[in-house]
DNA sequence: GCCAACGTTGGC
DNA sequence: GCCAACGTTGGC
């Protein structure tokens, strides 16, 4: 079988919007400092990606269902997402990772020992997904959540590819999808001089 | 540490 | 199915 010929089930699209756009680009959300959850520090950073065998991880402990549904749904092998590192001294994207594992079941809701154990969930109907991701590289330089704020206002305000970026419309998605023109006007950001 | 924004829960 | 209360996210 050709793979992910069964996108019928996965590229399925909530409410069957018409207008929905299939993405192939993303922005993630992991913390690069330590925080305790449940008794368990929940850090995780781009150097700890790094770290990884392979450096490759599961990208567990996703608790929404609009960014479970991102990564189950339409999430990719060979998609590009952002490393965002968010809660932390100094918030922004820190570098680029890939799709190296389209979305399976995420063992850490049935761990009552993992910071995001759900005891709603049952093993045979699973209620959170996770994708496998692969570092791929820094940016250049770090891009701050400060600085893409002033281009998504100058770009509301004038026009412009950050207009309607997630990381301001849907500020608290943790999984968040970009168009084309977004990941290419941020990709761009790297080789510019940062804000003063 | 504060708290605004927003998602979830549960009574009715 | 409404919506008040509550919980969480995440910038500041």
């Amino acid at each position: 079988m050709i793979e992910g010929a069964d996108d019928t089930k996965k590229a399925r699209k909530p409410n069957g919007d018409a207008a929905q756009w299939n993405y192939c680009h993303w922005l993630m959300k992991s913390e690069p400092e330590s925080r305790i959850e449940n008794g368990i520090d929940v850090k995780f950073g781009i150097e700890d990606l790094k770290s990884e065998p392979e450096q490759i991880a599961c990208w567990d402990g996703v608790r929404n269902h609009q960014a479970k549904n991102f990564m189950r749904d339409q999430m990719r092998i060979g998609h590009k997402a952002f490393f965002y590192h968010s809660n932390c001294k100094e918030p922004g994207i820190a570098g680029v990772m890939e799709i190296v594992k389209e979305s399976y079941v995420d063992h850490t809701q049935f761990d009552k020992k993992d910071a995001h154990y759900d005891r709603t969930a049952k093993e045979d109907n699973p209620r959170w997904f996770m994708v496998d991701v692969k570092y791929v590289r820094h940016l250049k330089r770090f891009i701050p959540l400060t600085e893409l704020k002033h281009y998504h206002l100058e770009h509301k305000s004038n026009g412009g590819p950050l207009a309607k970026i997630a990381l301001f419309t849907s500020a608290r998605l943790s999984v968040q999808p970009l168009s084309s023109e977004e990941w290419d006007f941020i990709v761009g950001l790297e080789d510019a001089e940062g804000l003063k």
